[in-house]
DNA sequence: AAGACGAAAGTGGTTGA
DNA sequence: TCAACAACTTTCGTCTT
């Protein structure tokens, strides 16, 4: 069969690696980096655990998933009634397979199992496409192989694997979200998912506040126009730096205010503040910018007489 | 009366010595 | 490891509509 190896060192770019089949290793011969280790099926599929290959397989339609704990691949070797029904041969090759399906049953695999089926009831309590999905339990499978669960509670990895996954995809939910979906608090979530993307080096960019307009806009029932002035003012919020360092919620519901307002359509702080789990206050200051740094004046007075006109 | 505004004190997390 | 610090929250009193 074709064997997937690992091109190159995602840590100093080497491609001088050596592969060391009984460990279920790669190493890169210059920096020493291990870049796989004990895979939980040491069988012939096991190459299939390195992101960057894994999630290229996944783009072009490869039948692997990581929502199933054994990736799909078939650990589960069937009942033994089942058995009897293949010739001896046969029925000789599956008792072996069973018994070795026994021996790797390690906890790891239990593990898996049972995050695997509590970040299927997140994602869809919170109604994740299936992207997040899998990301998010492709996370979770490297967390585990690192060891990166120990002294962490199962389900706070699973969180912050799909708070992850959401970033990655820009699919922002905030933390406040995950936490009522899981039942874990925001703070745990957070360092976890701070942990293992450290540790996983996965690199995810700050969250942009116009990927939450669309959201909060749908909750608060506003009008596509007033959706892509919200999308305007902040981008030109952030030209002149007024986003760094501040709560891309905060932002995107200031924005989502100030549109409204311009649009007409005028929510109250405390509605736009609830959908966006931010306080009022915090929406006040960033409005307070707002104003200052962008010619909003005009268009808020502009609103505001007409109203008066009627 | 409800919403908007702002001051003051408190919270949790980051940073830098 | 600890203190300073920024962002955000909570609370509460005042002003505006």
């Amino acid at each position: 069969m074709t064997r997937n190896f690992v091109k190159k060192c995602p840590e100093c770019g080497s491609l001088n690696l050596s592969y060391h089949k009984e460990k279920g290793e790669i190493v890169c011969k210059d920096c020493g980096l291990v870049i796989e280790e004990k895979m939980v099926d040491f069988d012939q599929e096991w190459r299939e655990f390195d992101s960057e290959t894994a999630a290229q397989r996944r783009r072009t339609g490869a039948p692997m998933t990581y929502t199933q704990f054994d990736q799909g691949l078939g650990t589960d070797v069937g009942s033994k009634a089942d058995l009897y029904k293949f010739g001896s041969k046969t029925k000789n090759k599956l008792f072996r397979l069973r018994k070795w399906q026994q021996r790797i049953s390690t906890a790891i695999e239990r593990n898996l199992k049972m995050a695997l089926s509590e970040l299927k009831r997140v994602s869809s309590f919170l109604k994740l496409p299936s992207m997040i999905e899998e990301e998010a339990s492709m996370i979770y499978t490297h967390a585990v192989q690192r060891g990166l669960v120990r002294g962490r509670s199962m389900e706070s990895v699973v969180s912050g694997a799909l708070y992850a996954a959401c970033r990655r995809y820009d699919v922002p939910r905030t933390l406040d979200e995950l936490s009522e979906a899981s039942g874990i608090e925001k703070k745990e979530i957070g360092r976890t998912y701070r942990f293992i993307t450290r540790e996983l080096q996965i690199k995810i960019l700050p969250s942009n506040p116009a990927d939450y307009i669309a959201r909060f806009a749908t909750a608060l029932k506003l009008s596509a126009e007033t959706q892509t002035k919200s999308v305007e003012i902040i981008e030109q919020a952030q030209k002149v730096e007024l986003t760094s360092g501040r709560g891309p919620t905060g932002i995107a519901a200031a924005a989502l205010y100030v549109a409204a307002l311009i649009n007409g359509e005028k929510r109250t702080q405390r509605e736009v503040a609830d959908v966006a789990g931010v306080t009022e206050v915090t929406i006040r200051n960033r409005y307070k910018e707002l104003l200052e740094e962008l010619d909003l004046e005009k268009e808020i007075k502009k609103i505001k007489k007409k109203g008066k006109d009627n």
